[in-house]
DNA sequence: ATAACTTAGTTTAACCAATAGACAAAGTAT
DNA sequence: ATACTTTGTCTATTGGTTAAACTAAGTTAT
């Protein structure tokens, strides 16, 4: 219950943080117009964006179009001050980026996973890493941590508590990690990060409260609240694949019956042996693309069950916008339309309104780029101050 | 994005708040300790509490145990310095509660409800209030605002969207109270307002994360998250009773399929026709006691149902706690075995560690009780700085 | 071209909340 | 009686925001 106590040192990180989110989202602005804007006085203004300047996080780009007076000193957030290092663990690839402050990548590395011993896989993680780093341009601040998307449940602590498609345990990653990088290192899960990543440079940039539904082996969501990662009382909060929409179906291994990834994930293909021609979904998605009947109709039907699950999400979280990501994303030529019309049937009418069902822009890349962005989310420090009406 | 910036007036308003939630929590409590649990200086503490006593918000009730030298003056809030009135709004009855600053109840009313045009329902409501505001003990602020607990969806603006029940659809309640009774008025869906009730005075006292099942005509919920309501994108999250958990079940009203309610609620009388020897909760509750073989089974399904719902709820949000009233909480005696042993099997190991199921304490009270809560929680008017790690 | 007006950004002095540290008050232990 | 503890207040200082005056640098009307 340490609370965080106000002083003028508080003061200064809110409106240093007002500012800086300000001239990122408006850039290129001026100082006055930042004053309008988020109505701080101009001297203040003035005074942090000084600060910020000498921290390389703010640059002044000259003079802009003057409007009946003295014109602006237009200002841009300094994306290029440091990077960050975004890896995206899956079950038989490693993937990582090189981004500025702003999410652009700046480069990109991948390599085959073959055995998942803890061992392996974090020295071949370090070494993509370090290659990675020195392709970093020289900055003020280089690199300035580095974000880890793991497919399983993760604690605090950044241990990774459960990864079933890799055989870990109890793995704490990011501990070791920092003491092999020296650097700050955030691990999340594949579908938190994966939000995060849409939220902030993809397909949510608009949204306070988004659901972003991660599908591929199995189901995994993000749960964005009031423009932040809800992670739950433990860390795990998001594993919706286990919802059970079939109340006596399946056995899942998970205990439950009737699980959601059953019937909408890559699990499904499990169930048709024989019947379709392969259990890989970039296979699956080339013979649709060539008008294999039963793969088309099986990607339609995965449909239905991704909207009856959404559907259940939407009706109890009421988000702005709901984004699908993650490998089945490929598909979404055939299993949009009974996606979308099964939750237009099924949403309750409030809901539906002013609601939004996307497809991540960020594609393969959005699990990668919200690591990396946890990092630079870390370096920036950002603080909020809520005044709830409740 | 209007956002709040930070000013002297900011700091004190925080500080305040920090050291008047101190003192409602750890009361009896001496300035020094206040100041050693939340790292103010003694002086800071010393100069906001001489001005919470001012407000009548604190009071000093004289010396307490020495522990080896000047003996600290004990400080306790002043439960007693307003009043607020709690009103929950049901079908066929309306209850209210006059409450101190602590949500403790001094007076109560209720009525039948015959008929619920918008006209003769507010306007019985208001008398109720009246008659309640006019029990209370006089006091520095009086009544401080009334809420209340409605069945439907609500918006910010306290407008009822829809209460299917109540045949209510668009009614500006909090603007028509607000108007009549020339107080501070809050609106809340009835599971929110339930939350808040078993949060802040009942089952959920230490609880973050927090998730009230509110089962009896239909299935609500109220979802807590860091100690604040989610109320979702436009205020209807917590629809968790049109959870769909028989993909292709029966048809609900609301357009989707197999909604939990229709299985966990008092809806699932309705397909016992002539077994069941009655439609209503009390009644069966009744029945189940003299030893009905059919009703005891059905409230044994009807908790396999609840927990069927629940374990989906709390894979997805790994609550601290779960939290179960509403009128088929009566029925605890025959539901608890069932649903306790169906959320042990299906629910996720490590969602299920530190969670705990358990049943509302403040019984068919605590919707009143949040509803009052919610006015006083505006008055009191809390401020939170978060710092997210992410 | 010149005066009047606008807009951008800086400087100045005032304000005010938190803080460290000294201090007063009131107890206990030896 | 003396030394030590704990509680709570007082005082001077620090450091942030702010309003208002001011400087800088443009546009518009006459």
């Amino acid at each position: 219950m340490t609370n965080i106590t106000g002083d003028q040192a508080l003061v200064k990180r809110i409106n240093t943080s007002i500012i800086l989110d300000t001239i990122r989202q408006q850039a290129p602005v001026s100082r006055a117009k930042v004053s309008k804007l988020t109505g701080l006085n101009k001297a203040t203004v003035s005074n942090l964006v000084q600060e910020l300047c000498n921290n390389h996080l703010v640059q002044e780009i000259g003079p802009g179009q003057s409007s009946g007076g003295r014109k602006p000193q237009l200002l841009l957030f300094n994306g290029q001050a440091g990077y960050a290092v975004g890896v995206e663990l899956r079950v038989k690839q490693m993937t990582a980026v090189l981004t500025d402050l702003e999410g652009r990548i700046l480069a990109e590395d991948d390599t085959a996973l073959e055995e998942h011993d803890v061992q392996t896989v974090t020295s071949l993680m370090v070494g993509m890493i370090h290659g990675l780093m020195r392709q970093a341009p020289p900055s003020p601040y280089g690199i300035i941590g580095i974000g880890i998307g793991v497919p399983g449940m993760v604690d605090e602590d950044g241990t990774v508590l459960f990864a079933p498609n890799l055989g870990w345990e109890m793995v704490p990653l990011q501990l070791q990690l920092e003491n092999e990088l020296g650097l700050p290192v955030t691990i999340d899960n594949e579908a938190n990060a994966g939000a995060q990543g849409e939220l902030r440079f993809g397909a949510g940039q608009d949204a306070r409260h988004l659901l972003y539904i991660s599908a591929g082996s199995g189901i995994g969501s993000g749960i964005i609240i009031n423009g932040e990662l809800y992670k739950g009382a433990r860390g795990y909060a998001g594993e919706s694949g286990h919802m059970s929409i079939e109340a006596d179906g399946r056995e899942c291994t998970c205990g439950n019956r009737g699980c959601w990834e059953l019937y909408a994930s890559e699990k499904s293909y499990d169930n048709k042996n024989g019947i379709l021609p392969s259990k890989n979904t970039s296979e699956l998605v080339h013979h649709a693309e060539l008008g294999h009947q039963e793969t088309i109709r099986h990607f339609e039907e995965l449909g239905r069950y991704l909207g009856v699950g959404i559907t259940n999400l939407v009706n109890g979280f009421n988000p702005q916008s709901v984004i699908i990501g993650g490998p089945l994303s490929d598909a979404r030529p055939w299993i949009e339309e009974t996606l979308q019309q099964v939750v237009a049937q099924r949403t309750l009418p409030y809901h539906r309104e002013l609601m939004e069902i996307r497809f991540s822009e960020l594609g393969s890349r959005s699990t990668m780029i919200g690591a990396a962005y946890s990092a630079i989310s870390q370096f920036l420090g950002p603080v909020r101050v809520s005044m709830p009406t409740n």
